[in-house]
RNA sequence: GCGGCUGUAGCUCAGCGGAUUAGAGCAUCGGUCUACGGAACCGAGGGUCGGGGGUUCGAAUCCCUCCAGCCGCACCA
C-alpha cells in the first residue's frame, strides 16, 4: 500500500512543480487540520507574489482526487482535511498490510558499525548506547529493505595483548578460560595490568610477546585466539541478555584489517598523499589544525612502524565500500570521535576510496550521566557493568510485578520482568535525541507511567487483553471505518502516520522520532478507549472499533520491535 | 587558541530544512469511576525558548556575537 502521506505529497508535488519547478510543498501533520502545506509561502517569496493569491492559484489547478479537502488559512497555509473515503480505504489497507504502510528501498546495503567492546575487557555503560542505538538502526534498516551488514569492530589487537597473553599463561589455560568464562573480565584485565606495572620481568615478557604476536608466531596466535574466543562468547551472552541481534559472525575486529594495512600505506603513497613527519607516515587533510595551529595529521604508520587505528579505519572503509558493496556506511560511535572520523574520511576521499554516491555518516551520541550529571559511575567510582545495569532493571521490574500481580506464576513473572527491564533501559536510551547526554535514572525508566518502555508495553498488552476476552472468531473482512467519534478519528490519523515516523527515524538515524510517535499513538489509543466502548456496542460499530484496536496493537508491536523492544501480549 | 556538542516549565525532555496560539512526561493541585486491565482518563497552574544583535511580514528554529557546561585537538584505540 502507499502511505497516506505519500498519496497526498505526490499530488502536491505535481502542482508545486507547475508553479515553480522543484518546489517543496513541505507537507506536515497539523494541529489545525489533518495535514498542512507550508510550502506556499516560500514559493510566493521567490515569485514575489502574495502568498494567499498563490495558494488560491495552486488550489485551482490541484486535483486532490477525492483524497482531501483544502482551505487557505492564515498568511498562506493550506489546510488539508482527509476525506472519509480516504480514511476508510487507508485503514482497510492497513488491516491487510504486514508492513503497515512502510515502503521498501531497493538495492542498498547499509554497513552499520556498532557496539565494539574490547577483548578481555568488561562491557560497561560506555557500550550501552552504541549497542542499543546501533541495534535499533540495524533493525530499522533491515525492515526498510536495506541489506544490512552489522560490524562489531571489537578491539582485539594492540600492545595490551602482550600482557594479557602472559597473564593467561601465568594462570594456566584452563584456569584462564574458566575465569573468562564466568565473565570476570575486569579481574582478568586488572590483574594483568597490575603485574605489568609492578613487575619488570613480566613487563619484559609482555613486550616480547607483543613482538611474537605481531610477527605471527603460531603459539602466540593460538593463545590470542583463546582470549578472543572467550571474550566473544561472553559478549554474545550479554547481547542475548539485552536481546541485541549481534552474533559472533558480526564480529570483525581490528585484527581482521591487519593484512590490508601495508596496502593502505602503499596506495596512499602512490597517490602522493603520504608525508613523513617526525618519522611517522602521515596524511594531512585540509582544514584540520593542532592546538598550535599546525596542520593536523592522520597518522597512518607510527614512527615504530606500527599502525595506528586510523590505518585500520581506512582499511575498513575500503573493505566496506569495495568488498561489501556498502552504499550507506554508518558508524555508531560516541561524539568525541567526530574529528577522528572527519579526518579519516577526508583521507579516504582524497585517495578515491569513498565515491560520491556512498553515504558515510558518524552516528554520534552523547554520554550516559549519573545523578550528579557526571559520566555515569558506580558509587565507588568504578565503571558499571552493562549486565549489572540490566539485571538491576529486571529486578526492579520483578519487584513491581510481584506487588501488582502477586498471583502470577514465578516463571511467567521472571520472563516478563526480563522483557520489561530490557524495554526500560533500551527505551530510555532511544527516546531522547542521541546527540545529547542523558541522565540515567533507573527509577524513572522502569516506571509504568509516563514516556517509558513499560508504559508502551502495557498499552499494547491492554489491547491484546480485549482480544483474549473475545476469543478468536474476529474477522475484519467487511469492516468499514466511519470514525463517527472524534477520538476514533484522532486515533485513525495516528495510525496512518506510522510510515512517516519510521522513514524519519531511518533517514536521520534518530530512533527517538519513532519512540515519540509510539508514545503519542499510545496516548491517542487510551483516550479513544476511554471515550469509546468497544465490546459492549452493537455491530457494525463493534467490529470497526475492534479493528482500530487491532491496527493499534500491531503498530505498537511492530514499532517497538523495530527498536529492539519486545511487546508481550500480557503483563 | 581552534573545532564540535549542549543550554526550552520545579525536574526529565520533544519541537530547531522559519509559519497560523511554544508541547509532552514526571512532580503539584483539582476532577472522572459500580472500570471492555485505574499500571487509566479529563483539566489547571507553571516558560522573557542562556544573553544581545541581525535577516524576515513572521525566528525556539537561519546568521553574527557573548556567556555557561561537556568533549576533542600527532604516534593508545
Amino acid at each position: 500500500m502507499t502511505s497516506t502521506y505519500e498519496l497526498l505529497a505526490a499530488r502536491l508535488r505535481t502542482a508545486f512543480d507547475d508553479l515553480l519547478p522543484g518546489a517543496d510543498p513541505t507537507l506536515r501533520v497539523s494541529d489545525r487540520s489533518d495535514y498542512q502545506v507550508n510550502g506556499v509561502m516560500a514559493v510566493a517569496k521567490s515569485l514575489g507574489e502574495n502568498p494567499r493569491a498563490v495558494a488560491d492559484r495552486l488550489m485551482n489547478g490541484l486535483d486532490m482526487g477525492g483524497l482531501a479537502t483544502m482551505e487557505v488559512a492564515g498568511p498562506g497555509f493550506i489546510n488539508l482535511t482527509l476525506t472519509p473515503e480516504l480514511l476508510d480505504g487507508q485503514l482497510r489497507s492497513l488491516l491487510g498490510d504486514d508492513r503497515l504502510g512502510v515502503s521498501e528501498v531497493q538495492g542498498r546495503t547499509a554497513v552499520i558499525d556498532y557496539s565494539a567492546p574490547n577483548v578481555a575487557k568488561e562491557m560497561h555503560v560506555g557500550h550501552l548506547r552504541s549497542t542499543v542505538i546501533g541495534d535499533a538502526l540495524a533493525r530499522l534498516y533491515r525492515f526498510k529493505g536495506y541489506s544490512v551488514v552489522a560490524r562489531n569492530h571489537v578491539g582485539d589487537w594492540g600492545t595490551p595483548f602482550g600482557m594479557l597473553i602472559e597473564h593467561l599463561l601465568d594462570l594456566g589455560e584452563e584456569e584462564a578460560i574458566a575465569s573468562l568464562g564466568i565473565g570476570d573480565l575486569n579481574t582478568f584485565y586488572r590483574s594483568a595490568r597490575e603485574k605489568f606495572d609492578a613487575d619488570d620481568t613480566f613487563k619484559e615478557r609482555s613486550r616480547l610477546r607483543v613482538v611474537a604476536l605481531q610477527s605471527g608466531d603460531d603459539e602466540t596466535l593460538r593463545l590470542w585466539r583463546i582470549l578472543v574466543a572467550e571474550s566473544v562468547a561472553y559478549f554474545t551472552e550479554v547481547y542475548e541478555a539485552l536481546d541485541v541481534t549481534l552474533t559472533p559472525a558480526d564480529v570483525v575486529g581490528e585484527s581482521f584489517y591487519n593484512p590490508m594495512l601495508n596496502d593502505v600505506v602503499r596506495d596512499l603513497d602512490s597517490a602522493g598523499l603520504i608525508v613523513e613527519s617526525d618519522g611517522a607516515l602521515c596524511v594531512f587533510p585540509e582544514g584540520f589544525t593542532t592546538r598550535e595551529g599546525e596542520p593536523l595529521p592522520v597518522i597512518v604508520q607510527k614512527r615504530d612502524e606500527g599502525f595506528g587505528y586510523a590505518a585500520t579505519d581506512l582499511a575498513a572503509v575500503r573493505n566496506r565500500v569495495g568488498d561489501l558493496g556498502g552504499t550507506d556506511l554508518l558508524y555508531v560511535v560516541g561524539a568525541p570521535q567526530a574529528q577522528h572520523f572527519a579526518m579519516v574520511w577526508a583521507v579516504a576521499r582524497a585517495a578515491g576510496w569513498l565515491p560520491e554516491n556512498v553515504r558515510i555518516e558518524h552516528i554520534a551520541f552523547g554520554s550516559v550521566l549519573g545523578p550528579d550529571r557526571k559520566v555515569f559511575k558506580s558509587r565507588s567510582g568504578e565503571t558499571v557493568k552493562l549486565i549489572s545495569l540490566l539485571n538491576e532493571a529486571i529486578d526492579k521490574a520483578a519487584a513491581t510485578l510481584l506487588e501488582r500481580s502477586p498471583d502470577m506464576e514465578l516463571e511467567q513473572r521472571t520472563e516478563l520482568a526480563t522483557h520489561i527491564g530490557r524495554a526500560a533501559i533500551k527505551y530510555a536510551d532511544l527516546s531522547s535525541d542521541r546527540q545529547r547526554d542523558y541522565v540515567f535514572d533507573l527509577e524513572r525508566m522502569v516506571n509504568f507511567e509516563g514516556d517509558t518502555g513499560p508504559y508502551l508495553q502495557y498499552a499494547h498488552a491492554r489491547i491484546r487483553s480485549i482480544f483474549r476476552r473475545l476469543g478468536d472468531e474476529v474477522s475484519f473482512d467487511d469492516v468499514h471505518f466511519m470514525l463517527g467519534e472524534p477520538a476514533e478519528r484522532t486515533l485513525a490519523l495516528g495510525l496512518l502516520a506510522f510510515p512517516e515516523a519510521v522513514d524519519g527515524a531511518v533517514a536521520t538515524c534518530q530512533p527517538h522520532r519513532l519512540t515519540g510517535y509510539l508514545f503519542d499513538l499510545a496516548q491517542r489509543f487510551t483516550s479513544f478507549y476511554e471515550a469509546c466502548p468497544v465490546l459492549s456496542v452493537d455491530e457494525p460499530l463493534r467490529s470497526e472499533r475492534l479493528a482500530l484496536c487491532e491496527i493499534t496493537a500491531r503498530t505498537l508491536r511492530l514499532g517497538l520491535g523495530l527498536l529492539g523492544i519486545y511487546a508481550p501480549d500480557q503483563m
